[in-house]
DNA sequence: TGACAATTACTGCCTAGGCAAGTATATTTG
DNA sequence: CAAATATACTTGCCTAGGCAGTAATTGTCA
């Protein structure tokens, strides 16, 4: 895991504009997305917050709060209260567990699983209308375009993000 | 304003998974940028939230409750509890409108010009640490496939979101 | 074994946003 | 002018996340 490159210098303080941010034009299209997906599956009483450890639950089978936690990127705390309110709506039920006393394994309830039908369907619907005008290449080059970044913003937290410290 | 093209169909319900969705992608990248952002302006007391309309108020020279909701695409009552925040730290201050006595007009305090001086800095800083090994070219196609899909949004709030609607 | 560290889950306190209702003021319309 | 409508701001109630501190349990290592 070497350094990869040094940063850009496609912004700076003195012009800096938010229409030509990155930041600004993901945040816009994030809003956009979860309005949407929200609206989809509000009927069906789910938040965006709270699809994503049912729909992880669904493919694990079950998993633990600090599990869920990580794969959602969210705070421990967060994703308790986050099953409080799962669990008060019936969607799921947690369960302590006997081989390591410390974890409590979380489950689907079959109203949970009827729940999370067609967010897979909502999801891809949202995006694709998203997507609308991109060539399959494009896409890909957009992805390829985020990934890149992701993979930037793990090194950055790991060595601490002194940004322009080219030392 | 006519229709755009009809939505893509890249992502289905069947083989939908986090790692591809440029939703995922773009989350993590806005955690990773936020999270930077935070750490250096927490320094100066400075939250991912409060710098937005702090620059704001800095670049129009005073603003209003409703317009500074509106540039910073947040609920009117959310901002009326964000400048209730910063008027206390003494940030901004509030003056009722003699013109029109319903608005309130917002300014920046001596305090809030000095608060806020590093944060042009800050954010080219941490936009151009995520765009490392970009190419000025790859920048460009990056903000142009993020800008078309910003103005895709727009269509579908306007049109309602009917994603697979083609009738 | 026993002290120490790490992990898990939870809680309290904070910031923060969405939505709906309410009040005050301004504008439009009959 | 009067009534209806629109706008601006605020507040209450809800969901939601971050951070710090706690208790219980497990793992590590001298």
């Amino acid at each position: 895991m070497t350094r990869p490159s040094p940063p850009a210098d496609f912004y700076s303080a003195s012009n800096f504009s938010s229409e030509d941010s990155v930041g600004y034009l993901m945040k816009r299209i994030m809003l956009s997305v979860v309005h949407q997906v929200d609206k989809r599956l509000g009927e069906h009483g789910l938040t965006s917050a709270q699809w994503g450890p049912l729909m992880r639950l669904h493919v694990t089978g079950g998993s633990t709060v600090a599990e869920l936690a990580r794969w959602l990127l969210v705070d421990a705390g967060a994703m308790t209260r986050l099953l409080d309110r799962l669990e008060k709506k019936g969607l799921c039920k947690r369960v302590r567990s006997t081989a390591d006393r410390r974890v409590v394994q979380v489950e689907l309830t079959p109203q949970g699983e009827a729940a999370i039908a067609e967010v897979p369907a909502v999801l891809a619907d949202v995006l694709n209308a998203h997507l609308a005008g991109f060539s399959k290449t494009e896409w890909q080059a957009l992805k390829t375009y985020l990934q890149r970044m992701v993979e930037t913003g793990e090194f950055l937290r790991d060595v601490g993000c002194r940004a322009g410290g080219v030392d």
